[in-house]
DNA sequence: TGCATATTACTTGTCGACAAGAAAAATATA
DNA sequence: TATATTTTTCTTGTCGACAAGTAATATGCA
């Protein structure tokens, strides 16, 4: 019998390789899975999805391009560090791009929007109930997301998405800590938020965000100098 | 003889590929040498390199990553398409980071940092002396650069050179007709811009790069509103 | 032993080739 | 003639192999 069995089949549409390793990456990289300066071995990752270095450098340099990575030339390429010293750029940011999105929401929302933003916010009501952090975290960023969407600015949501990945990786390194004193009162924010933007009211939209970011930095503030997080060496 | 040759000297460094046909393509697509929406050809960029399509590939990931190129899967890659009918994302997107980085200029700035912003000062005064319009596109951006460099936060210098590079395309469109009636009032706007960040004025610098910003964004519409750009269709 | 140099082992960057997929061309069918 | 189907042509995505460059190890030398 001929030993050319009809090839064992890669099982595994062709531009789809690229972007599985891209995601488990970035999820790995977010949930501090992986380290802050660990090295990423290019031929262990083929090995582990069975497939050849093309497709993972390709994702390796997408990841650096968004500044996840960072390749040092002819050398490996190691996860990037946050500076978790200096929060400040990050907050800084954080809170100008919720006070701009949502400023932009109020003003260009249309009414499907309204029903996206709505869904979200049930989500997070719900993942507050049930004290679940990590859905807190994920359905918080999808409201601001959402929000951003309706303001319909490319260059704000896309940095906008960059700070929430961001802040997923700072919050990893707490989330156990994450305690469940203001998710209540965010709702409640949130709630405000999306009658200002049903509103069209763009400067209580940009008020009540602003005080609502606030917030949130003071509340990861409080969370940094209440106890250290696990035992990570920065 | 042998007719092997001690090999016809590829003549280039080992990681400077990709660094060359990125920055070329990244000139002529902000050039619009490369008209929006044109296909990108890899083979053919590979036999003008005399490289092969790897290195191509990689550079393309990358212009793909900063929204510059798009990738249709299987098939080929284009220039991305800049919608010049509705510009107010972008002016939005750049008078909020002329003000941010310029107000945290103001904070942050050590004694270095004014020096080099003073002489990309120096340098667009002289563009305009000399009514070179490309100089003084390209030493403006490296003034607004320089300002935001001194406010030290990653996430709004990557965002304001991302705009500075949307910028520069859009007034591709129109620098034969760029006169010179407002340059020489943006000199004088520069310095006391300058001024105001080495008081460490934060509130000042705002204001003045807020007045700044929206000069700029008022001449780019009444260029786009005084006649057509070239011929080029949209 | 301690430092400089050469050798080795390993990782990355590049290459040419091939196969999967899509567009274009050619052929068949009503 | 117009539409549907097959064939061909071309481009892209993936692969395995090799060369350039770096780090680690071994060797030489004071």
């Amino acid at each position: 019998m001929s030993d050319t069995d009809p090839v064992p089949a890669p099982e595994r549409k062709r531009g789809s390789g690229v972007k599985m390793v891209y995601d488990l990456l970035r999820d790995e990289i977010l949930d501090l899975k992986l380290a802050p300066g660990s090295m990423i071995d290019e031929v262990q990752l083929a090995e582990r999805f069975k497939m050849s270095r093309t497709p993972i450098r390709e994702a390796l340099v997408r990841l650096a391009g968004e500044g996840l990575v960072e390749t040092l030339p002819n050398r490996s390429t190691i996860v990037s560090n946050i500076d978790f010293l200096n929060l400040n750029p990050f907050f800084d940011a954080l809170v100008l791009m919720y006070r701009a999105t949502t400023r932009l929401a109020a003003q260009k929302r249309q009414p499907q929007d309204l029903a996206i933003i709505r869904g979200f916010h049930e989500d997070y009501a719900e993942a507050v109930k049930t004290r679940d952090t990590l859905a807190m975290i994920a359905t918080n960023a999808a409201f601001h997301a959402a929000i951003a969407e309706a303001g319909r600015n490319p260059y704000f949501t896309n940095l906008f998405r960059r700070l929430l990945d961001d802040g997923r990786r700072i919050l990893s390194l707490y989330y156990k800590s994450y305690e469940d004193e203001f998710p209540q009162r965010f709702v409640e924010e949130h709630a405000e938020i999306i009658a200002a933007i049903e509103a069209r009211d763009s400067d209580r939209a940009d008020r009540l965000s602003r005080i609502h970011a606030e917030q949130i930095v003071s509340q990861i503030v409080r969370l940094f100098s209440r106890k250290d997080p696990f035992d990570m060496t920065l």
